[in-house]
DNA sequence: CGGGGTGTTGAACATATTCAACAACTGTGG
DNA sequence: CCACAGTTGTTGAATATGTTCAACACCCCG
């Protein structure tokens, strides 16, 4: 696992202006604003760079195994990245998709819970948990940001299982298109022609679908022009109303 | 909401006897152990108990909707209770189950996400969000206590994503008799013939399935003598070794 | 070019659902 | 204490949604 080259990283539309008020590259990062470090000011954030190392995934690349110790935390800064539990005869749930500025392994205990794999070239801070625990005690801020976070992800994790057990395959398609649009307007992104970097199976194992269900489902909704298949994983939402109704169910 | 009449409160098997050493109810707390107040030390607990207001609600009433102000977060202190989401045209979700010593309306920001229904009669701790804010700043420990519980419950929200999303009927059911048989032995009541208290409808409504598939798949795993289907909601299993392959997909 | 991975489409199939009937149980009032 | 009504649970038959198996088109990347 390379160290950082800050040449390679690629700046995110909303990144702010390099800060020049601190020397610590936390103070100048892009995603600052919408990660733990938004709860610190310039000089906590300098203790917390000091715990920080970073890391640089390809795609495909795995960054830990479900069952291998959770030494460290994650914060994701660019690129996409999928998280997975795996059955013993190989079925795959993709239990989320993580963009930057998310965290990883923040649900884990001793051990990670699941498979964390880079969906695109990515990188990535890491904290030594052990560290980062010393860290809470000072800026007690810290915790309970992490808790806001933690609480975050219940939320969406309750959302999911709502579609997962209860949402057809056309509900959880669109449900599906809406949370990336809106997750990549939050980052900056262009909200409509969404960019859909996961394949059509990880697209599958995350709505606990298959990849064939996938497909033929997104092409009735290209055919009842809902949305537009682009190339390059680019999918345009061309009647978001219709998509919304969908998703929740009407 | 009445208040707690004391002598209404089921002991639980595992109860500690009565402290003589605190005034407060707390220190006698039966589930004490089981639950943030671990975290606390009597005289902290004298604190938190300052803040508490206890509640009772029969089987079948509403603790709170889905979508409603989350004032209150509530510690349940005996029965069960059942926490889901509903779709426009009635499907539900049901995404846990709760049982003494739990939490409700940690994952809720400023609504509840999910509606709370009281499956057996209950009792609980009643706690307003904005006192127990203060009281974090007084004793940290509590807010980090309540980080652990919430990384617990995005623990069982994973699993259960994989539950929904990727396992078939029998290893759902499988899943879920043992979550409740080691939910018990955690509670200090019997693990084997376990106690079922929902309705074949909530169980469907958790697993993703429909009251008749729970039905028939449970007559199956008696006719193959893995379980045993007795009185009053009980449960026997008699083959363990077997429901834990199921439920694990092999 | 050529080849592996990715995506689409078709046809047969399976698992779980839906609709329906009935049995068992619970609680309530006469 | 029993009778009755409503709820809960079980079972059967028909059905549907999504899966499986298979073939082929596409398209980057080598």
């Amino acid at each position: 696992m390379a160290e950082l080259d800050p040449g390679n990283v690629v700046r995110l539309p909303n990144a702010r202006p390099r800060a020049e008020r601190s020397g610590s590259p936390c103070a100048a990062c892009p995603i600052r604003d919408l990660t733990v470090c938004s709860a610190l000011e310039d000089w906590e954030l300098d203790r917390l760079n000091g715990i920080r190392m970073s890391a640089e995934l390809p795609h495909g690349a795995t960054l830990f195994d479900e069952g291998s110790d959770a030494d460290f935390v994650y914060n994701l800064t660019t690129g996409c990245m999928k998280l997975y539990k795996l059955l013993p005869d190989g079925r795959r749930q993709i239990t989320g998709f993580v963009f930057p500025g998310d965290f990883l392994g923040l649900a884990s205990a001793s051990e990670y819970i699941y498979t964390a794999e880079a969906v695109t070239d990515s990188a990535l801070c890491r904290f030594k948990r052990s560290k980062l625990q010393k860290l809470f005690e000072e800026f007690p801020k810290l915790e309970s940001r992490l808790l806001t976070i933690s609480r975050d992800e219940l939320v969406d994790a309750h959302n999911q299982m709502l579609l997962l057990g209860r949402k057809t395959a056309r509900e959880r398609i669109a449900s599906f298109l809406l949370m990336l649009s809106n997750r990549a307007e939050e980052l900056g992104f262009p909200a409509n022609p969404v960019s859909v970097p996961m394949s059509r199976n990880d697209i599958g194992d995350f709505l606990g679908l298959t990849t064939e269900t996938v497909s033929r489902t997104m092409t009735r909704l290209k055919n009842s022009d809902v949305i537009t298949l682009g190339a390059d994983r680019m999918i345009a939402i061309e009647d978001r109303d219709a998509l919304a109704e969908m998703a929740e169910g009407f």
